[in-house]
DNA sequence: ATAATATGTTGTCATTGACAACAATCTTCG
DNA sequence: CGAAGATTGTTGTCAATGACAACATATTAT
């Protein structure tokens, strides 16, 4: 397995954490040195899907890029953390949880018991279904990679800035 | 071709159109009847990631459903924009614009030629590139596609609140 | 001119989301 | 009780997407 490709590039490093106006992310924006005169943008910026795709897109790319040490996918950071945080329920518990599907969720559950990092248990209950634990290993791995996850986060917080990300997630909380 | 599969489920009627609260998307979000105690979605909660992939997964899907009559994706809809906005502008030039790789662009754009709705021409400058415009045809349906596009904002404004939209597409402008 | 770059194209792989089919278990209800 | 129906997890498979290598053609830099 080793680290997906993809983990893709924009690397770019920017001293300069100055107060001003948070520079983009990632991507086109424009901007750039030599570029032939911008394109004109008018009808899309009409349209949140637009930008939230692109900011999407460019906060999970900060997140794979940081956890890639622990090579940890947002999907598999959201199972193990809600496992973590809820041992013992099923499979499909989780997966509606988080909206994967069950077909998926068996095959990344498969990749993190590969890895020794979560099992599944005989529901005492039902035994259809698996009660979810992390194993110790698990539990070791989710703490490097809980602190790699704060690390992503600071840094989303100095690229959007501080209050516009609570703002934010003030805002997408009812959603989720 | 047709109507690809990625137009997912997700109907849902819901009459009651209320100034209160907008319900979520899409999705999980707990609330329905006879589901377990729910779950713990603590730790997730502090991440920003997390919201703005759900909410654009709910925003693409709306898109897709809307636009399904033209059988328009996001990235197509962008494109055919950017075209009738920048006309004659290189593939290169679309595709740094929106970031979409050339490879993936070339495809894209031999689907939209099959479909008679853009044709490259020999740029006059540069015989390496072409120039890409709208047919009388693409233009045609390109009306028809902004009208269904504008439904789907218009739907959205519903769901999230016309002034958290405002708020989120401030927040958003300075990322694109 | 020669080398380095840029543009568009095709080939190919990995990841993801979706869906069908299946076995093993519950659940419902006659 | 017992058969019909639903749920849970699994595997197989397809389509869409993103990435990247290799290539031909053309342009730019040295």
């Amino acid at each position: 397995m080793a680290v997906p490709k993809h983990a893709n590039g924009q690397r770019r490093g920017r001293g300069s954490r100055g107060p001003a106006r948070p520079r983009a992310l990632d991507a086109a924006s424009g901007a750039g040195p030599g570029q032939a005169e911008s394109l004109d943008f008018a009808e899309l910026n009409g349209h949140i899907g637009y930008f939230l795709r692109r900011l999407q897109v460019a906060v999970f790319s900060n997140f794979i890029r940081t956890l890639a040490p622990m090579d940890v996918r947002p999907a598999q950071y959201s199972v193990l953390v809600l496992i973590a945080s809820n041992p013992g329920r099923s499979q499909s518990a989780i997966g509606q949880a988080l909206n994967i599907e069950r077909a998926r969720l068996a095959r990344m559950l498969h990749e993190l018991e590969r890895r020794n990092w979560i099992e599944r248990r005989a529901a005492p209950d039902d035994r259809r279904s698996h009660s979810l634990h992390l194993t110790d290993t698990g539990a070791k791995a989710l703490a490097r990679i809980r602190s790699l996850a704060a690390r992503h986060e600071e840094r989303m917080v100095e690229v959007i800035g501080r209050d516009r990300r609570l703002l934010l997630l003030d805002l997408l909380r009812e959603f989720g």
